[in-house]
DNA sequence: CCCTGATTCGC
DNA sequence: GCGAATCAGG
């Protein structure tokens, strides 16, 4: 795969939507996050706010492992964060980067766990206690997406443990989704 | 271990 | 210009 305009378009609103580059690699398809991350970087969109903060750190360190390739750039990051202060007291500063992921994501099918049985309900809720209650930003391919509480509130999270292999569920949701989907198809309701 | 971006350098 | 390998960090 080459860099063509299109590609390098979707690059540019991705990065610039806060998307990793991993993301956008998978999204672009024949390229690794390598790859987008060097194009990001020929493109000179690395960092998106930079002043003139070209004051590179002189750092003559002694390299303990000189083999070859180097990485320890202590870069300050001068992000200038310039905002009409107009409310009082604003704790919550929204981070420059990180905006709101359009719908991309991996939806689950659906939480309606209503009659599962109790032990798989049991085990599910024991399991809830340990997870990560991620935002639908933080899912990942690796992330159990089976979704808690109302998405129209903010009691809404995902589990958001690992997933079984191949599943988009951890063990203990899939199990709940399993029983939630067999007895739909079943039309029984084991009480 | 999973992930993130940053950098270098042979191609 | 490209991106794998590598590094540094969360």
């Amino acid at each position: 795969m080459s860099w063509t305009d299109e590609r390098v378009e979707i690059l540019k609103k991705m990065w610039g939507e806060g998307q990793s580059a991993s993301q956008i690699a998978k999204e672009l398809g024949g390229v690794t996050r390598n790859a987008v991350i060097g194009k990001v970087h020929r493109l000179g969109l690395s960092n998106r706010a930079e002043k003139t903060a070209t004051t590179k750190a002189p750092k003559a360190d002694a390299k303990p492992k000189p083999a070859r390739k180097a990485a320890e750039p202590k870069a300050p990051k001068p992000e200038a964060e310039a905002k009409p202060a107009a409310a009082p007291a604003s704790k919550e500063v929204v981070p420059a980067r990180r905006k709101i992921i359009p719908a991309n994501q991996p939806l689950p099918p659906q939480p309606s766990a209503n009659e599962v049985s109790p032990e798989a309900l049991a085990s599910q809720r024991e399991v809830q206690k340990k997870a990560l209650k991620l935002s639908l930003m933080e899912l990942t391919e690796r992330t159990c997406k089976w979704p808690f509480g109302d998405p129209a509130t903010d009691d809404f999270w995902f589990c958001g443990l690992p997933t079984e292999p191949g599943k988009p569920y951890c063990k203990p949701c899939l199990e709940v989704a399993n029983q939630s989907v067999s007895m739909r198809r079943d039309r029984r309701r084991p009480r």
